[in-house]
DNA sequence: TTAATTAGTGATCGGACGATAAACAATCAT
DNA sequence: ATGATTGTTTATCGTCCGATCACTAATTAA
């Protein structure tokens, strides 16, 4: 182990950044840290991913909690609203397609490690951030789903849509994120093939909910419980 | 906030434990603080909780994380082999209501605080007991749903499940879990009639399974058309 | 070139942490 | 009752953490 690194070593020759470039630049690798080590991890580590010494990083940041605040803004913020509504509700295509597409887009985003592991802190810790991310999937995309589905399915779409066909909705959404959960945080083996798996769970998805939420014409092959 | 809470304190008039109860004891009281805490947690913290003074918790483990270790198998191990395997494959009950009472049991255990918290951060650690309890939710759990899936369905059951076929699984599983994350890690909403959230997401499953795996006869590529 | 401003470092502080040692208190065997 | 044993506390050590301060090096403006 080398104890000593001078810092700034590989940085004497290069070009000093603008002050607000610099600052992303800290941010960005800020989140890259703290996303393997978790947010105790000590802000001298840090600043040696930096390459600079500890203290630096009080000069762009009041403290290191202001530090990860500002990592979980670019991390929830910054990738979300890419027209996702619009790609989902397009009633030009089928709505099948717009499904498989819209997971494929969403996954591409939140299926790293930094995004997932900075989710999962953050939820662990409680904080506002993660119960506001958890309402926008609710009612941008979840409701979204519904939506469609009750239109495809030829049921009413005017009504807010019900609270168990929100959770069911939750349900497949769910299974979808764990398998990054289980691929990038687990580490465990998945199906390599994600548009597979994704198109699978769709089919499923979509052929589920026309079972216990379609309109009553059909014979259940069990009897569902209590349907209003 | 009272500095100074005298330890020990209600604890003067009550009989002496034996030794190995009180470590469970220990252990039992551990296992709730680091659920809340995380395992950063400090062990003056959790010495405050049980009411004793922090040494006192190095004459019954050597270490931290030995303790941490302890708390890992309790929670892990102890709740396991309730039977659930012969639950699911007793053919002589419908599947869809052995697939209910067995994720009623298995929620019932998992679907705390205490497990899921401490779950999510061993997962985060990337502790190896969180890779063996994946392989085993994988060998004993939804390797069974799917040998079962197929019998229903009239399918060849003599063959190890196909990867894609244990990945729907995955999915359905998935999605089961993440109510409890979302209701006791997230503190989010939820459809509060859990056995309505079950039953609706085996019925999914079922016809889904049936829609993605299910004999070749149907025509796969529009998702189920309403019948008629 | 020089003065002012900005970027970065070395040294250090107070506090919390895990852990240890030694003293004291309660229980038990005889 | 007495001595041994076990349970518990008080005091403390070394380390690491977030944060601050005074100082030096680099850049920019005149």
């Amino acid at each position: 182990m080398s104890r000593k690194t001078p810092p700034n070593a590989d940085r004497t020759k290069q070009k000093r950044l603008s002050p607000d470039d610099r600052r992303k630049e800290f941010v960005a690798r800020a989140t890259e840290f703290f996303a393997d080590e978790g947010f105790d991890g000590g802000t001298r580590d840090l600043a040696r991913r930096l390459g600079v010494t500890q203290p630096l990083l009080y000069r762009y940041f009041p403290s290191k909690d202001d530090l990860i605040k500002e990592v979980y803004r670019t991390v929830y913020l910054e990738p979300l609203d890419t027209g996702w509504e619009e790609l989902l509700t397009d009633r030009s295509r089928p709505f099948r397609d717009r499904l498989r597409e819209f997971y494929h887009a969403y996954t591409k985003v939140i299926f790293t490690r930094k995004w997932l592991r900075i989710y999962l802190y953050s939820g662990l810790k409680g904080l506002d951030i993660n119960r506001w991310y958890v309402g926008v999937v609710r009612d941008k995309i979840l409701s979204r789903i519904i939506r469609e589905c009750r239109h495809e399915a030829g049921l009413p779409v005017q009504s807010k849509p019900t609270a168990a066909e929100i959770e069911l909705a939750w349900v497949f959404h769910s299974g979808i994120f764990y398998y990054g959960v289980r691929k990038y945080i687990f580490e465990s083996p998945v199906l390599e093939d994600k548009e597979r798996m994704i198109g699978d769970a769709v089919d499923a998805f979509l052929a589920g909910f026309e079972q216990v939420f379609g309109a009553e014409v059909r014979v259940r092959r069990a009897p569902v419980k209590a349907v209003g």
